[in-house]
DNA sequence: CGAGATCATTTTGTATGCATAATACATTTT
DNA sequence: AAAATGTATTATGCATACAAAATGATCTCG
């Protein structure tokens, strides 16, 4: 159940035995990290010369990767006039969260289901680590160890198909709320939540959970949408 | 709300006003359905001299094709050894029913909030003509409407973050579905499930329609792993 | 001074060439 | 005959070359 996430498809062809590297992969994941951590920022335009230059690559792996990401929904693509990062609107914001939001109840419920002992007892492990950077004020580890305890739990469900869809989603809207600025009392409450989540995961609780999880993310929401309006401003 | 359905983005920049269309783009729409149709079965290695010869084109555009298509899921990308069309396993059909239903539930949920009259009486008129074929006995043009009324339902959500995901994890399966031999039995069940569909979608009963549409596509999923099997054994 | 047209430059899209890894086949060996 | 090894063939991956479209700069004319 608890798969070894070196060997989770992260994209092109990472999911053989001895991993025979291929350039254009490596290019997409050097470009994927450019983009969610907001280096090329949305509604930058994607010039391959540049990128070329930049990765070392000849155009061919660039423009695959490129084709990839487009898929994937990180890029769009302009015909005949190349691509450019995926523009964040608030509306696209909002859509992607009310989906997120639905991904992460139905990972509820069916962790309730399908989750090991030693899968919750990881999480567990990891909201004590959450709280102990809360503690501290260290917004990026607690952001990390945050992103970390959905991503299990949404691993811990053993459905990969929901896995692949749940990051493909998370990368969109984590190039929003990279390094947002949390008010301490929306922190506070967000730890909280995150308390009640653990809580009801622990017991099992398939009807409170997703519950839970809903509204969780729907705050979530709020935070980027306010930290968005505060950027265009 | 209502989005025009000719320019949602089915792929590579097919989303731009004036159209100019690419040889990528052409590929990609071709190879898609290819794979969708089951003439290119799941598993089957994809050689792309081949594939150039059919397509008329060189290797570039096939390659950028697949590339989108692996990201999208419906190929699989073996580093240095190409790319196969995704197996189907009962295992990835269960899992995708299981998504595809949380998220046919929530749009019910969305489609009753956000739904214009007019998205609801066409989806009205598809159903009717899909009784037609019903009642003549006509599987194909049934299954077509069938497909077009939950395409419907999800468009007019408005949500395209959710369209966009729906339509690529719906290819998935539609191709292990695909002129699945229904008996008469079950046929008429799901005509009467979708009657219910109907009817809560009009009185945009929202408690009700996503838990109708999720047992829909949980029959839909039984009937899809049976016709699996069948053809295994 | 500004709008529009013409031309140069840049950039993208497609085709092709070359190197390497994988596969298939034949030969040898046990 | 089966397994193993070596060789030939094929296919893939990456780089590059060429063509067409888009961009932008300059010039002309109102």
């Amino acid at each position: 159940m608890n798969q070894d996430i070196q060997n989770l498809p992260t994209g092109m062809g990472s999911a053989t035995a001895v991993e025979p590297r291929l350039l254009a992969a490596e290019v997409l994941e050097r470009l994927r990290d450019l983009i969610i951590q907001g280096e090329l920022a949305p509604g930058v335009k994607l010039n391959e010369r540049v990128l070329c230059e930049r990765l070392r690559t000849s155009r061919t792996p660039v423009r695959e990767a490129i084709k990839y990401l487009a898929s994937e929904g990180l890029v769009e693509l302009l015909p005949n006039r190349g691509a450019i990062v995926t523009p964040i609107t608030a509306a696209t914001v909002r859509e992607t969260f009310v989906l997120l939001a639905a991904l992460e109840a139905l990972a509820g419920e069916l962790a309730c289901a399908n989750a090991s002992e030693a899968d919750i007892a990881e999480i567990r492990a990891l909201h004590y680590q959450m709280l102990a950077h809360h503690a501290r004020g260290e917004l990026a580890p607690y952001f990390r160890c945050n992103q970390e305890i959905h991503l299990r739990l949404v691993e811990c469900t053993g459905n990969t198909a929901l896995l692949n869809t749940y990051r493909a989603l998370n990368g969109h809207v984590r190039r929003a709320r990279y390094m947002a600025n949390l008010s301490r009392e929306r922190w506070d409450h967000a730890v909280e939540e995150h308390q009640g989540i653990l809580d009801a995961l622990i017991r099992r609780d398939k009807a409170l959970l997703p519950l839970l999880l809903r509204k969780h993310l729907e705050n979530k929401m709020l935070v980027v949408l306010e930290e968005l309006e505060r950027q265009a401003s």
